[in-house]
DNA sequence: GCATATTTGTCCGTATGTATA
DNA sequence: CTATACATACGGACAAATATG
């Protein structure tokens, strides 16, 4: 089964573990281990999962699964067509807008308004930063493209609301499904972490206003820049 | 069983309509009829949802059953305890303070930047603001609690983004648990219906950014309420 | 266009561990 | 402390929908 090989790979011990380390149920870690898959982009957009492929492959049953997947359809990690069976989501162009769209709200605000605006709160930025610096200095692309998920991620910490930052997570696994759908990963994210450390250093200066508009024209930019990837797809 | 009656009463046949109509999974159907008397408070906050007990009043399976919790657990109108069950929630002051924080995010940027601010955006609006008025007429004050949800809802879907009124979605939901856990509905609501009057004008006017700021202090105003009623429980 | 095979959706029975009276 | 109730997880079964030859 083509997909069972990449699967099987990173599990190996499922059910094994029940018994001594019951931290949380197994459909749970079905999940974890299927979404983890998905946007390390093992399992790439489109990619079909059928039942009883995961069921051989992570040693469960196809309850246990089921569940699994519907919480990850419910996270739109995944998408189910009715009778047809799951298949990792394929954003397209109107996707992207509406992430974006979400996050031009969200991201500015959260900069803007937040409660949790502390030095600890601008040190997280910080550290993403400078996680996104490191890793561009020994090409490690993917780790760019992590980093920059965690400066976001951080952004929005800034509301110091814990909802918001599960949203915020949830519209961040998305934006992985769409750079999983570029083929140029590299290049892209190398022109924002100027960016990112402009902003946070506007945040360590105390100005929050000026901070809040730099990331909705940096929003508006990656926004561009992803639809015309998109158009010539 | 306690709790077979008012869910018994709501559905009667869900399999039976199974051969006939398959829009949707009975997964969803049952978690349809489950959200439902959560919101309109037939299941009040704290109480237990046994599978069994759902599954002879609902005449489905376990599996589709816990399927159907798995999601409402997922949209935070129940909680799971491991091992125990799962109940409706109970949200404290800090769920109140978190979810505020959230809507004062969110609502204010909608109304301030949102791309879908058109005559039929700010329409939806009105036509909420007299839906609460006519229910207040009437001194249905279960329906001008519903029709101050659909005000707000209005307010985000001025956004434009889907993802956004989902979330707003989650976060009304959430309200209704906390207005279930108060003795005094009825009068909560009045007070803001000329509130909600004044907002629309404003937008209808076009005046955005006052009516950002009049939400966001509509909002504090609410919370700080709420909080005053918790504090007396 | 039709017959067949595969997969999903759903149900049932059962075993085991955990919490509570 | 025992016993009961329940959640968790497994495996098997079947009809219906879908995909395939």
């Amino acid at each position: 089964m083509h997909l069972a090989d990449p699967v099987s790979d990173a599990l190996a011990s499922l059910g094994r573990t029940r018994h001594f380390v019951n931290r949380s149920t197994t459909a749970e870690r079905v999940a974890d281990v299927v979404r983890e898959e998905v946007t390390e982009g093992r399992l790439r957009p489109g990619a079909r999962l059928p039942e009883q492929g995961l069921c051989t492959a992570l040693g469960v049953s196809r309850n246990t699964v089921r569940e699994a997947l519907s919480q990850l359809v419910a996270e739109r990690v995944l998408v189910r067509e009715p009778n047809r069976g799951v298949f990792v989501a394929v954003p397209g162009p109107a996707d992207v807008r509406d992430v974006y769209r979400a996050r031009k709200l969200i991201e500015p605000a959260a900069v803007r308004h937040g409660e949790a605006f502390t030095p600890t709160g601008v040190a997280m930025v910080r550290s993403a930063v400078n996680e996104g610096l490191a890793a561009a200095a020994v090409g490690e692309w993917g780790g760019v493209a992590t980093a920059n998920q965690h400066f976001h991620k951080a952004l929005v910490a800034l509301s110091g609301s814990p909802r918001l930052e599960q949203q915020m997570a949830l519209l961040l696994a998305e934006m992985r499904l769409v750079f999983h759908r570029m083929p140029e990963v590299r290049s892209f994210h190398e022109p924002y972490l100027g960016r990112n450390d402009r902003i946070c250093a506007m945040l360590e200066a105390g100005e929050r206003e000026t901070a809040a508009a730099e990331v909705a024209e940096y929003l508006d930019a990656a926004q561009a820049q992803l639809l015309a990837a998109y158009a010539q797809l």
